[in-house]
DNA sequence: TATTAATTCAACTATTCAATTGAATAGCAT
DNA sequence: ATGCTATTCAATTGAATAGTTGAATTAATA
């Protein structure tokens, strides 16, 4: 093998990856199974996507070797395949961020517009806050950060006596465009808590 | 806009671009003009593509908003549009080495083949050595590694009583897929130089 | 104004990708 | 062996992408 096909076939590698995550069904598979082992089923109700076409964009992705599979009786989990996955991932938003006015000012102004305030750690600094993981509890057990409580964001009504007043509660969720954490914002507002979104995006298993 | 359509929109957005660098011709566009703006011609000669096809795949690199143009007289330069954007190709590098047997091994065996030893910079430690920049003149003015002489490639032969043969010769070029490296690190180990390639792949403007 | 250089656009053909529908498969329990 | 649950596969239709050929456009020069 000469240089030049080397360098062909090296950069068709490259962008059978690129394609496998050129779709906006398969980048959301691979944030949700990044965030812990998921079936079928799940991913397809999380992602609002048929079951069929759910099954179709895993097997491309499991073609690339994105993700890889683990049977549990009858039950298939899909896992993310390499860790490096999310960081490209994240380079993506990063990228998207960058170049898109659309993604960089439609996210935002939304969060605006419903009162949704976000913040990074960095501009906590050594403010008192309680963390909020408001995940499924499988997610918060395959990885969190640091410190974090986790409420679901479908228990959270429920759960408003374990949460201290006097102490700001900095939500996350999935990645940057995950909601559940807005509509925990938006309820703990309502029912008199100091609430805001964690502004930084989509995480490796711990922080 | 609801926090669906919001996701929808944003992941469109997020997918287009890893589409955009979803062709192993895009990819090897985008590493060349990271290096420094080039034209359409210029390209084309480079990346061994039609003229044409060059010009086809710079035009949906520019419609994603991932390379712009500068002209000057009838020239059109093609820059790179934004810095994340070889961030996020390195981190696709990354994943590729990660995932792909194809990827981790053809390059390494073919280097090992042909006795192009290859180092890192930890492993170079405080061992004296000569950065030797081997692209052309106007991509190293553009933004090189601090302390590295350039050689053009092409010039290697001419220029062999400029470089010090107790040293170290320590050569690289515009990434890990270019082979100009390989090409000098041959030649000068033939010249009687110790020579190695660099391992690090696509850098930034300034190192 | 005509010519040249550099580049983009349009049309065609071939190939690949995506969603749906329905059939087939895999594993387990009875 | 049969039935159930969960999942994958195959075929179809239509959309999107890729490379080539040749025409058209843009800018500068004579």
């Amino acid at each position: 093998m000469n240089s030049i096909s080397l360098k062909e076939t090296s950069y068709s590698i490259l962008a059978d990856i690129a394609k496998a995550i050129g779709h906006p069904h398969r980048l959301e598979l691979l944030e949700l199974v990044a965030q812990g082992p998921k079936s079928v089923d799940t991913l397809a109700r999380e992602a609002r996507m048929s079951f069929a076409n759910t099954s179709q964009h895993l097997q491309r992705l499991k073609q690339f070797k994105l993700v890889k599979t683990k049977r549990d009786f009858t039950t298939i989990y899909y896992t993310i395949a390499d860790d490096s996955i999310p960081m490209l991932i994240k380079y993506l938003h990063q990228t998207g961020f960058n170049l898109s006015q659309d993604f960089k000012h439609t996210l935002s102004s939304y969060r605006s517009n419903e009162l949704i305030k976000t913040v990074s750690f960095e501009e906590l600094e050594s403010q008192e806050y309680i963390l909020l993981d408001v995940r499924e509890e499988t997610e918060f057990n395959f990885g969190h950060r640091q410190g974090a409580l986790n409420i679901p964001h479908t228990k959270i009504k429920s759960s408003l006596t374990k949460l201290d007043k006097s102490k700001l509660i900095v939500a996350y969720c999935r990645g940057e465009l995950c909601s559940y954490a807005d509509t925990v914002v938006q309820k703990l507002t309502d029912a008199g808590f100091n609430a805001v979104r964690l502004k930084d995006i989509l995480m490796t298993k711990s922080a």
